[in-house]
RNA sequence: GGCGAGGUAGCUCAGUUGGUAGAGCACACGACUGAAAAUCGUGGUGUCGCCGGUUCGAUUCCGGCCCUCGCCA
């Protein structure tokens, strides 16, 4: 449309704990000095719940007063959610940023979300819930191996992309078979393509290990001490979801087990930086010892 | 001090009828399409408490010592 004369989407990925989001809201300051109107865009899995936003770490009241956060905090726990339902809300919330004049800045943790919301994704047909739960309980009484190779039998490309011991995958691929969708095989996945729905400048952060890892316990204390273990609390009072349940933390808090939550999100952490090398097209800008207001200034350079 | 049990991977432990050892967790790396903060794959990272003896060879058998736990003094 007006690509040519609209800014590029700014993206900026990193692992929990590296400071996303006061970087975001540095670099918001910066845009608005030379006349930007900047907003953020959660590409986050989990902090779109309301009521678990201590939990979750998604931005405070401060920071999202310093800038507009959109796809925080807006959905009740005791709903699923998944990448399905995030996509379109995403691409509606960048569109429309773009369509006032705002730049939107996609801020985001999840990395499948964070894709998501760059590019169109190609998603297979939704999960209706009763044969979700038929296949699930079939994996629990059968065992995985089971109907992994009843799927090898069915779709033979699809099995050989799925590990016989990963529950999550095989039950889908089942699910899509059942539905009469193909089945995601290997090497036809536009999930690392390198374009971009559209013109996109994305910035991921890593940060030294030992470094990171302290920032991780301090903001596990953090969470706790700003009543983190209540938000669990009464969201799992109140019916919580199985995707709000899976919110690092929300368990071992519950059972009062901090040790676990800061191991979880440190495991969780590795699995963003995993993911971030994949990630094609990122400028990666080291944030050990480095301030979100000197990253910002580097970003708000190079995304001009 | 006596008796008993035990010292093996970062942690909890298994094991070797004598041929320098392996599980879970942790950790490192990887995969990833409607559960993705999920789910899964690969990798052993080690003076087998210390010193000596027997032996071709000792983490394993023998002796001594040190440490931990329990019971009794």
């Amino acid at each position: 449309m007006s690509g040519a004369e609209a800014a590029p989407v700014i993206a900026l990925f990193g692992p929990t704990g590296v400071g996303k989001t006061a970087v975001a809201v540095e670099l918001a300051d910066l845009l608005r000095e030379r006349g930007e109107d900047p907003v953020a865009i959660s590409a986050d899995a989990l902090q779109v719940y309301r009521g678990l936003e201590t939990l979750t770490g998604a931005a405070t009241a401060a920071e999202r007063s310093r800038l507009e956060h959109r796809l925080i905090g807006f959905l009740d726990p005791s709903e699923t959610f998944s990448v399905g339902r995030f996509m379109p809300l995403a691409h509606a919330e960048i569109d429309r940023a773009r369509s006032d004049g705002r730049r939107p800045i996609v801020v985001g943790g999840t990395g499948l979300y964070l894709r998501a919301a760059l590019t169109s994704l190609s998603l297979a047909p939704p999960p209706p819930p009763e044969l979700r739960t038929r296949l699930e309980e079939a994996v629990a009484a059968r065992g995985p191996a089971s109907l992994h190779e009843e799927l090898r039998i069915r779709a033979p490309a699809a099995a050989a992309a799925i590990e016989p011991t990963d529950r999550t995958r095989i039950v889908r691929s089942l699910e899509l078979l059942e539905l009469g969708a193909e089945p995601p095989a290997t090497g036809e996945s536009e999930l690392w393509a390198e374009d971009t729905r559209l013109p996109t400048r994305l910035f991921g952060l890593t940060m030294e290990r030992e470094a990171l890892y302290a920032r991780i316990d301090a903001r596990a204390d953090a969470i706790v001490a700003a009543g983190g273990a209540e938000e669990a609390r009464r969201a799992e009072d109140a019916g919580a979801s199985r995707t709000a349940r899976a919110a690092l933390g929300f368990e071992e808090l519950l059972r009062g087990d901090v040790e676990a939550m800061r191991r979880r999100t440190r495991q969780y952490a590795r699995r963003q930086l995993t993911w971030m090398r994949k990630l094609r097209g990122v400028t990666l800008l080291d944030a050990t010892g480095r301030s979100p207001r000197d990253l910002a200034l580097r970003i708000a350079r190079e995304a001009a």
